[in-house]
DNA sequence: TTATCTATCGAAAACGTTTTCGGAAACGCC
DNA sequence: GGCGTTTCCGAAAACGTTTTCGATAGATAA
């Protein structure tokens, strides 16, 4: 009946069970055994990419030639060359990447862990890491943790497995370990840390003025007479909120104010929280005269709140904060500010992380600080 | 001197020549070509991953066999496939997806062209695209148009070369020919528009209430007794543009208002340029009562400038933007927006965009409204 | 027994590159 | 003409998977 693929004679085949669903045969001549494919209608099968296959069996030479003419080797002809490039163009060649990289062992493309991209601040430094990155012939590919510290983890997994040369992540606010990153560090994937870094680990880091903004903010509300100046501190976990908290202890210390421990309350950066604070503050017998947020939003959110309750800013209270936005400068009254720069964050981690990941060996671990501006505005300015 | 690879003995081999800077033999018994490589200090070898070849070694089995272990297959023993699983997560074995992918010829990424990655619109959008995509195994990978016609191709190429399983793209408002979609869209890959999309090729799009939104904003500012309505349109390039225009004039025309040419500004969502609208509206002998500006970023601009010039707002005249953030709540006097749901409208888009990759044959382009909101507030509210 | 069947596994091809190594031919020089 | 040289190119391995196809052993049915 079915002959053997071998002899092509059917006397000597008889059935030999099934696989997969396939009608198995043994033909006893050949010892051979074999399913019968049924004629299986061909597909159209969807016009491939072509490949270097393609231009080398076009032109009659062998793919490795095309390599070769393709990425600028001098073990070439340069007629051959010049005939492939021709070629290949004409055939709309375009290389996979995908083969490029897993041959190549690099991606061309590099990580990013962010808390949340909604945020004003993350978007700049996104927005920064993009150009640089962009301009260095690397791809991006952005995760969120939202803030939580096992979605970090996941993030910093997947990119992994998809082989990202390098890793820019800024961290969670519920990340308290570290293991995650000194995993990745271990099997030698270069990383840098931007603005929420780990000190618990040697990676080069991009930071802020924390200690310096606050300082310089406290600095100014205290010359602007406040004596009683209340902070909303940021999440006690993160590194960025204790060294603000210090630049607001010191610039105290320096002028002789005593810390009074129920001026300051941690909130978590959510919404609503900072009012709670306020609340604490207002019930207190000495009010505060200064309000320092960690957080800009914080600072907008409880100036309206004191806007609604008729207190006069800033002669009442002043009220300064750390970072910047569009809002805080037409906002009434106009906020004061420690302004960042997020985008040039983003330009230094990405161009440190490229560093990194072009000299592997000879990379030096460095922290770099951004340089920040202390705003005047209307929200601190008694005068 | 040297030995023959192949016969081991010296004594007829002879110098031929120099190929990439190494010396070159030739033994003329064996007629056997060889270049001599120096004991070249052998590297420690940065640890690579393990891969299935290794945990295949590890067992003495077949690495079909550890993947089929690996990706569920019934092709084998149960046993066997506990002991692989197990000495897998021993050896810490994570797929490499570049081979996979490659293998497969699909990548479970995602592209996503946005125009600037720095507005909130965008960046929500983007929030709800990675949410929607992580849940659904998929990456994503985004690059920024920045508004350039020549950078989105670029970017449109890039992530073709990276091939990516889909396309969400949100047009530059420079675009005009699309070309560049039409090619990809012609070699069979998923393509889906959002907000600013193109009617020329046949695309599922996700688009905002562009039409009723803005008609909503100009009846209202009619149901506040405005007759003179202004409106700060956008580049005519975009499709939203015109339909925002649309909206405008639909309502209009509805009232029995008569239009006037000399009311219409074109901007181009640039900064300072509102500006220069007002500056030509408030020359007019006839100036307008109302405002309406199809990007609320614009309508903040042009009321900070009417309260410097001490109009009364909305009394003198009221204003409404189109689209939405917390800036528009909290500025004085807030503004009456058509509120925008980003989130939504990146979870729809990529929705239809996984369906359209999973579905391909089958799969419909269709056109899906996201629901917007008016939200009236007191630069309009003139009772 | 013998013919068939099932369960389970391995070998090898395939995905699209790049790179290594050696072969063929032509060239130069005594 | 012999020797050393250079130029240009092809074959094949490698990257890490998955999939196809056949092989084998034991079980079952005839």
């Amino acid at each position: 009946m079915v002959p053997c693929k071998k002899c092509r004679t059917a006397h000597n085949v008889v059935k030999a069970g099934f696989v997969r669903g396939k009608q198995r045969l043994f033909c006893k001549t050949c010892e051979l055994h074999f399913t019968v494919s049924l004629p299986q209608h061909e597909e159209p099968k969807a016009a491939r990419q072509t490949t270097i296959v393609d231009v080398a069996r076009a032109l009659g030479v062998a793919p490795s030639t095309v390599s070769r003419a393709l990425n600028g080797s001098t073990d070439i002809n340069s007629f051959t060359r010049q005939e492939i490039l021709r070629v290949a163009t004409e055939m709309d060649y375009r290389p996979n990447l995908l083969a490029q990289s897993l041959h190549r062992g690099e991606t061309h493309t590099i990580g990013v862990v962010i808390p949340d991209i909604e945020r004003p601040f993350f978007a700049g430094v996104l927005a920064g890491i993009q150009k640089v990155a962009t301009e260095a012939g690397y791809r991006v590919m952005i995760c969120q943790s939202n803030e939580s510290h096992s979605t970090e983890t996941l993030n910093v997994q997947a990119l992994v497995a998809s082989r990202v040369d390098g890793l820019l992540i800024s961290h969670s606010k519920e990340t308290t370990s570290f293991e995650h990153i000194k995993l990745q560090l271990k099997k030698g994937l270069p990383i840098v840390h931007f603005d929420r870094v780990c000190d618990e680990v040697d990676t080069a880091k991009v930071v802020q003025e924390d200690f310096e903004g606050s300082f310089a903010l406290v600095e100014h509300l205290i010359g602007q007479g406040c004596r009683r100046i209340a902070v909303c501190a940021g999440p006690r976990e993160l590194l960025i909120s204790s060294a603000r908290l210090q630049g607001y202890k010191a610039a105290l210390e320096k002028h002789g104010i005593e810390l009074d421990e129920s001026l300051i309350y941690h909130s978590h950066f959510k919404k609503g929280e900072p009012l709670l604070a306020l609340e604490k503050w207002l019930a207190l017998d000495a009010r505060p005269d200064g309000i320092f947020a960690v957080h800009y939003a914080n600072a907008i959110e409880i100036m309206v709140e004191l806007k609604k309750r008729n207190f006069q800013i800033p002669q009442e209270v002043a009220i300064v904060g750390f970072g910047d936005e569009l809002i805080a400068e037409l906002i009434e009254p106009s906020l004061t500010v420690f302004h960042l720069f997020p985008f040039a964050m983003g330009e230094a981690a990405a161009s440190l992380l490229i560093d990194n990941i072009i000299h592997r060996d000879t990379f030096m671990a460095s922290t770099q600080k951004m340089r920040g501006e202390l705003r005047i505005r209307q929200s601190s300015l008694r005068s």
